[in-house]
DNA sequence: AATTATTATGTTAGCGCTTACATAACTGCA
DNA sequence: TGCAGTTATGTAAGCGCTAACATAATAATT
């Protein structure tokens, strides 16, 4: 699934479509069960049965919508002969609905299907179902309270001011270094043994190698990290690049190449190489822009299975040194 | 607010509203930063960026829609200029969307937006933000992994067996008498003083007194109470009396009082009375059925601040005496 | 009483999406 | 090789909802 590793930006597209998945679900139930009626009717003639006649606007701030829907959809009820509508004789302008003898007795048959359908999705969703529920509603509240779009625009201004800011390996910083990086294997490949034990371990596989990680920090947040691999004299390689896919975009993977490319110089190294995957467009992207040169094989005793790409530091125009002994390009996995 | 009352039966409903509320946060965000797309084009583009040129249909999986509506969405960004659309050369049919050079810039300059709205939606949330992406990603393997309908049907073919039993006192079933009594209280009225000793300590309160308590249950579950409360000699008061709102149309309503008013005459008793409130229209027609007739007057040292109905059972068609003393009724509380 | 707001509702155009269908291109098997 | 089945996509009609407007009744103010 990839709308979930967009985490917060793309929860109304989420919701919407659970929403429709209900909706079906709930349909189809009505539907086998004779009930005559849908899904999207339920909460007007529900709340209909329950209070009384009620004008359309009360039944609209009730059931959360417009009054218009309300309006559209009561007029088609009355069409189904479920409803019908009422001038209020104390006020004029006011329509009351009430359900009409159809409408009440299609709803006392359904007690049962009710409850099935309660019963139905708590067998579904376990505890979740009830976990569902609460966080649906401490979200309206949140917004009832006070409108996302001013708190969003704040922290919008707030980041349009601070940097992304490029800090040196600390301990406490350690499971950033796993996390941030099994997400994007996880989500393209597999973790190898040899990712694991190096993202387990980072002080004695990387640091004590000769090695170095950098994290990306956003207003204190960490958002990504890279490291520099000590291979042997002189020779380093660049691997475990990871930026929280929600924070794409705002620089931190050039800024991280940067401390990693400054370093490998600051440590008087004579090779930068790296491998990755052709399927990582935008990573690849990146890498050529800061430098990297895609060399025209696969590097010998390459560590990673999924290493399709192998590219070399080489700043200047003049392309990095081929190798000699040529392998033939492994194609990327088949989708 | 009335839908949350619903619990599972309104998921529907309000999922949609939640995400059109999110939809249209987004967008004003977006507008308020110049950014030049809307909320609903996002996955769409953002999957482009992320992955290069791509087939309707693969995106369309990606993102969770149809393909009929990626394609429309695609003819749409084209006429943007956001998008192209190329003939897959490999296979004559597919038609790869990729985005324009202004496509890329567009999404490359919302870096700090993204990020500003995932903090802004946390910020806002709280610790409900991470719960409800949980919730959500488990609901949709959930639904994935079997159709909800099918265990729905299931249910209710069980359920059309089963029938509401009612069962009367027992200790490990006095949570359910308050919690149950509770939720209309807190939804219509507020809990008075009176009301929380007797939810509280119903042995002491009621069944010491010489009154009685019953529960209904569907297939063990506890869906409802009502409460028969000995006055003086020869008086009983009917109270308590709730249903949990996703079991109403069963028929436990009806039970509950036909046990009362049994356990009434098995007591021997010569009056039994209700206090209640016009409000609650569907409770005033279960006690009309049952046998109760609404009295001219609220009654005279009323328990409850919330009564301005009266109600003495009277299951002869003659009506139950009139009390002397006529005291003005008082109108509900007028929202 | 006359006026100006406010409130309640219906109406219209349009958006986003779905379903159902149509079409073209590819695949596999006799 | 040819034909049936499958796959990828576009198109059309329609649904549910919204925003924007129109209208009428009521409430508030002068």
């Amino acid at each position: 699934m990839y709308l979930p590793s967009l985490a917060e930006l793309a929860l109304g597209s989420r919701l919407k479509t659970l929403s429709d998945r209900f909706y079906a679900t709930v349909d189809e139930v009505y539907r086998s069960c004779g009930a005559g009626i849908e899904s999207r009717w339920f909460p007007l003639m529900r709340f209909l049965w329950e209070q009384g006649p009620t004008t359309v606007t009360e039944v609209a701030e009730a059931i959360g919508q417009t009054h218009s829907a309300v309006s559209q959809l009561a007029d088609k009820l009355v069409r189904e002969g479920l409803l019908k509508r009422r001038n209020d004789p104390a006020d004029g302008r006011r329509c009351l609905l009430l359900l009409t003898g159809k409408g009440s007795r299609s709803l006392e048959r359904l007690g049962p299907v009710w409850a099935a359908i309660r019963q139905g999705v708590q067998d579904s969703l376990g505890p979740e179902s009830r976990r569902l529920l609460e966080s649906l509603q401490a979200c309206e509240l949140a917004l009832d309270e006070k409108p996302i779009a001013e708190r969003i625009l704040a922290r919008h201004a707030a980041l349009t001011q601070s940097k992304v800011e490029i800090v040196p390996f600390e301990p406490r910083l350690r499971t950033y270094f796993h996390d941030l990086n099994a997400a994007w294997l996880k989500k393209h490949f597999v973790i190898e043994p040899i990712d694991e034990q190096v993202l387990r371990e980072p002080e004695h596989r990387v640091l004590e190698q000769g090695g170095a990680i950098f994290f990306a920090l956003l207003g204190g947040e960490v958002i990504g990290t890279c490291a520099l691999l000590h291979e042997s004299a002189g020779l380093y390689e660049l691997s475990k690049m990871a930026v929280d896919e929600a924070y794409h975009g705002l620089g931190a993977g050039r800024l991280l190449l940067q401390a990693a490319i400054a370093e490998f110089h600051r440590r008087g190294g004579q090779t930068l190489f790296l491998e990755s995957s052709r399927r990582l467009k935008a990573a690849l992207h990146l890498y050529e822009r800061a430098g990297f040169v895609l060399q025209p094989t696969i590097r010998d005793g390459s560590h990673y299975a999924r290493a399709d790409v192998y590219m070399i530091y080489a700043p200047q125009p003049a392309p990095a040194p081929v190798r000699k002994r040529i392998t033939r390009l492994r194609s990327p996995h088949k989708r």
